[in-house]
DNA sequence: TTGTAGGCGTTATCAA
DNA sequence: TTGATAACGCCTACAA
């Protein structure tokens, strides 16, 4: 009497002496009301005596839809991505998706391992894809888009903007940093940029001079460190030290915080203190931001919210709900002060 | 002549006027071998040309292999969880496998999120379970192995000890701690601990005492905090400090690094100086910790390490292979020493 | 070396 | 309200 496999809808059926449709219709939530009350009881009975669980791999194969997305992502590993992928989890979570998971950044790069990914996750059938790993000059978004695959971009865009995209006002965001320093008397501040082939490099950039301009100050003090890394940063920093004297600015903004937590250490290394002779922004706000020294005053992005909600518009693609398609969706950024800015010291 | 839909081994087969199987066969590794060269080339071809693409739930189903593990962890956010996740999905990756995340903390503990998971997971017919979020008196464990699931742990050991795990050594991860501070100096030494309904919690604080006892010295100075978060280990430390004067302890050595941060904090706020009042020890080494203020003192923990055995240990497992089957992989940690340690100023 | 037939567990479409 | 039948796409015998 002991079944060595899991128990299908034919073994429930049998068991109970009915068919295995009208078993599956009890199943289904959508045509439960189908079955009769007094026998829609006794198969939830039977059901969990028998310990039945349904087979995911048999109705993905049936009805098409394997109630599976595809996330790309450069790294969990690097700190902004957890909250974002949680978001992502939860919002899957309520609509019984679940999410396969790709690292593109790998150490060797042998292979173009965001193209083996794709070809994975079409293998397992995914309804879509939330990639957070765009650059503005992805080819292979183009394609994929043009094969049929839903896609919905987190925090970055591409070069286009031709697909949906869940993002930060990232202009905004320099503008809350910048208007925060010269509301503290800053007149000449420096900029730490990011990569230009990343939409929030260039975005960051573009807002850092904007906001300048608005206040009638100049925006040339610039480099741009080619990764978000904090060993980036503190290069670039450095360059940035060295190629003018020191005291031609009073204050940097950083395009993220693993930049701004590099910039720091060559601050320090080059004798200057933080915030007394230099004030330093980051961008993010990630994890444990407060705890380092000083604690770094930083431009709060809404991570969490941006995976929810990537995460729900690809949904309602999928469900062809109305939900905005084709929409940016900008989420708002928030200022953080702590203690690396402060006023001038001198002027 | 446009298909809407992905094209099968059926289309294919068409396409060359051959038979499905032989094309089912061509595109198996194990069985290339049968199919005659030039036809194999041609079929290789086609599926190039018509974007053939393999459908796993098809394959899933007729095989019986998902090839999907489930990975349980508290959340992801938590700084310790990414680099595990990662050295699990890499692993996971070189054998074609996905893993189905589901982080079991959830704010709403209104039902056990952790049921829901392995449903959901069990649904989707996953091979195995990875489980990160272990506590010392799980009774579904012990249920969800008897149902036959392949399971391997991480990090934390069930109480019994029956289950196949990596963890890191913690008893020698804080006789490290206690020698190093032992050898500066510190006699009179506190144990910040975890939660005991963790393996972890319970582990170090043995290991804290026999260290201590092998010095000869006295490991009564002891807190437990409720949780491994900052705010308990302020709590906590605020505890130890009130509870007894201030210079009954030289060192601290916590349980954890966001136990350790939050002492930082308590120690602060008595005003406290770490490390030339208290020198503080932590335990995982997470990421940025070399970024706080002072930079801390922690052991080393082979965390990737740790998720690329598991997830192996696993594959092994559902292989049949010979792989250290129900054995528990102890991984050795290495002390880190930052600036949160020193010779203690009033001996 | 290739073809045939049947089944994996579920859902959809009809028919009763 | 329930039952019968035929897919869904692939894999595994077994036969040719």
């Amino acid at each position: 009497m002991s079944r060595s496999s899991a128990p299908t809808l034919q073994d429930l059926a049998q068991h109970l002496g009915v068919h295995k449709s009208t078993v599956s219709r009890a199943m289904d939530a959508e045509r439960r009301h189908l079955v009769a009350a007094d026998l829609l009881q006794r198969i939830e009975a039977a059901a969990r005596d028998l310990g039945y669980r349904p087979n995911h791999a048999a109705s993905a194969l049936s009805r098409g839809r394997s109630k599976t997305v595809g996330v790309l992502l450069p790294d969990i590993t690097n700190p902004v991505f957890p909250p974002i992928l949680r978001g992502i989890e939860d919002a899957l979570d309520e609509e019984g998706y679940f999410a396969l998971l790709a690292n593109t950044s790998r150490p060797d790069h042998s292979v173009d391992a965001t193209q083996l990914a794709i070809e994975r996750m079409q293998a397992q059938r995914v309804e879509g894809f939330l990639v957070a790993t765009a650059t503005r000059d992805d080819a292979w978004l183009d394609s994929l888009r043009q094969s049929g695959a839903q896609i919905v971009l987190i925090n970055r865009t591409d070069g286009r903007g031709h697909l949906p995209a869940v993002i930060s006002d990232d202009m905004l965001g320099m503008r809350l940093a910048v208007d925060h320093l010269v509301a503290l008397g800053h007149k000449r501040i420096a900029h730490l940029a990011g990569p230009e082939t990343l939409s929030t490099g260039l975005a960051r950039r573009l807002g850092f001079e904007q906001a300048m301009r608005e206040h009638g100050l100049s925006a040339k003090n610039r480099v741009a460190a080619d990764a978000y890394l904090v060993d980036s940063g503190q290069v670039a920093m450095h360059a940035l030290l060295t190629k003018r004297d020191k005291t031609h600015f009073t204050a940097v903004v950083a395009a993220n915080d693993l930049l701004a937590l590099g910039a720091l250490q060559a601050l320090k290394q080059a004798g200057l203190s933080v915030p007394s002779d230099v004030s330093v922004v980051g961008h993010n706000d990630m994890q444990l931001l407060d705890q380092v020294n000083p604690p770094l005053t930083s431009v709060r992005i809404q991570h969490y919210e941006m995976g929810r909600r990537a995460a729900r518009l690809l949904l309602d693609a999928l469900r062809h709900r109305p939900g905005s398609q084709d929409a940016t969706v900008v989420l708002r950024p928030q200022l953080v002060v702590r203690a690396s800015t402060t006023v001038p010291s001198s002027v």
